[in-house]
DNA sequence: AAGCTTTACGCGATACGTAACAATA
DNA sequence: TATTGTTACGTATCGCGTAAAGCTT
């Protein structure tokens, strides 16, 4: 039994389709398909009616996907807790990728594991199950029932095609923002969730001409002028050399969190972040 | 993570030694050595000290081998669930090699597994693994901690080279098996343990001049004259062709129980061979 | 035709077994 | 020298991705 196959067997379900499912794990659809009819010859029992919008539960699929949560949750405590048993006391931190890329690499964690998720409910999550010891998530999406400890705020950053004229402008107000078009990624994101949030609670109307996903890039519909696009600060600073103007956005900031389970763990990576602090 | 992995791990935990665990798992013992350096990978900690007589677990290695007994039995019985969910309500049934040959094929179980294990102490530790629905085992084995059936009786039949004359004999007593080289499984097998202990209780005196293991082929030992050995009847029923006398042997007998967890399940199983009599 | 899954097939990684090697009592 | 574990290497299987082919709506 390969507990591969039950991860992905969970995320099939969760989808409701197989695509979607092969898109999250990054794997090709017709892998996801025979790891699946694996698992179902494996316990020799239908576990998805295959439909032609998507996939049905069969009863022994529920069940399957309930105790094999549960199975995982546990594979994944088990490394954990080896990892703790290291002399090194490895943690596994959890964090979106811009924290991953502009923020972690000031400290000195090569004796630790990061695990990058694109969003804060899945860092969340992955704490819930056991992947990760420690997440750093925007503290918009804490839900109180973890121990946190807030760790910096920033804005958010307009990026801007200079075509705009917008350059001179030492902030960037919702009712300029209105005026033009507006490309984001596409749910689920962080950033998104909040700017429709901001919008929606400030009677805001915004253009928004385009959503891109994942590991497309963004910034390339913005230099060519397509449309503005907003991004945390920390990831604006590897994008000054792009021929684009960078401006704060007003009303809008982010705070990234520290969370973890027990304060135990919360506080040896603060001791962590506080000791190596490289400069 | 491969369960096979862990399942290995624990055989290798158990028997103190890879080459041992390997025979057992009957896989070569350079595989055996790289699945465990595959988990220690995996975990990136030392798992098991390697000295020249064997294995010496560490800290961690003791932590994974708890955890992971938990983690299999759990897979274990997911797999059993979704086994009762089939229409079919398949069932996994453990026995001895021989109940397997002898006994089961006068049922008709084709809708259930068979699980075959070398000796009744296994067949118990596989149901309280959930590896399987319900055992049959040599009733001396019970130890009382789950529901019980008996099913049959039976003497055990020693196999005795011609030239020893004793083919006229309806029954052999054990002051006649004192007298010649027996040879037996090593251990451990029911059989064995059954004949030990029954000369310690009798005060015989028993020649062993030889122990195969199992796989071996101990009736090629007896055919060539070497000495004779003791199995059980059903066993041996397969053997008439050969050029050898069997004679039931005195106050050694054999009883086949079912044991399960729950009386519901002993019930399926007893309907199962009640109903499924082929003549 | 569009949207989903399955089948076919080639390729690379993985995991096995055999054989040779190393270390220790 | 016997016992135990490791390394090296050839081979087979497994699992992936690409491309093409069913199925329903």
């Amino acid at each position: 039994m390969n507990l591969e196959w039950l991860q992905s067997y969970i995320v099939i379900v969760e989808e409701k389709s197989i695509t979607k499912a092969a898109e999250r794990l990054n794997i090709s659809q017709p892998a996801l398909s025979k790891q699946l009819k694996g698992l179902e010859s494996e316990y020799n029992i239908l576990l998805l009616n295959r439909t032609t919008k998507g996939i049905e539960v069969t009863k022994a699929g529920f069940h399957l996907y309930n105790q094999a949560k549960s199975l995982i949750q546990q594979s994944n405590l088990i490394k954990l807790e080896l990892q703790e048993m290291n002399e090194s006391h490895k943690m596994t931190i959890g964090c979106l990728p811009s924290i991953a890329t502009s923020y972690l690499p000031n400290f000195n964690l090569k004796n630790h594991c990061v695990f990058i998720q694109n969003y804060s409910k899945a860092l969340i999550h992955s704490l819930e199950n056991n992947q990760v010891n420690i997440s750093l998530i925007d503290n918009y999406f804490y839900d109180g029932s973890l121990v946190k400890k807030d760790l910096f705020s920033e804005k958010y950053v307009a990026l801007i095609p200079k075509k705009y004229n917008l350059g001179q402008l030492n902030e960037l107000s919702w009712k300029i923002i209105e005026e033009y078009p507006l490309i984001l990624h596409s749910s689920p994101c962080d950033t998104y969730s909040k700017i429709k949030s901001h919008a929606y609670n400030n009677t805001i109307n915004l253009n928004i001409t385009k959503y891109v996903p994942f590991g497309d890039f963004l910034y390339g519909y913005v230099l060519s002028g397509e449309g503005m696009t907003i991004v945390p600060q920390l990831i604006s600073q590897n994008l000054r050399h792009l021929d684009i103007d960078l401006i704060p956005v007003e009303d809008l900031e982010l705070t990234i969190s520290a969370v973890a389970k027990t304060n135990k763990i919360l506080n040896s990576f603060l001791d962590l972040i506080q000791d190596e602090v490289i400069k």
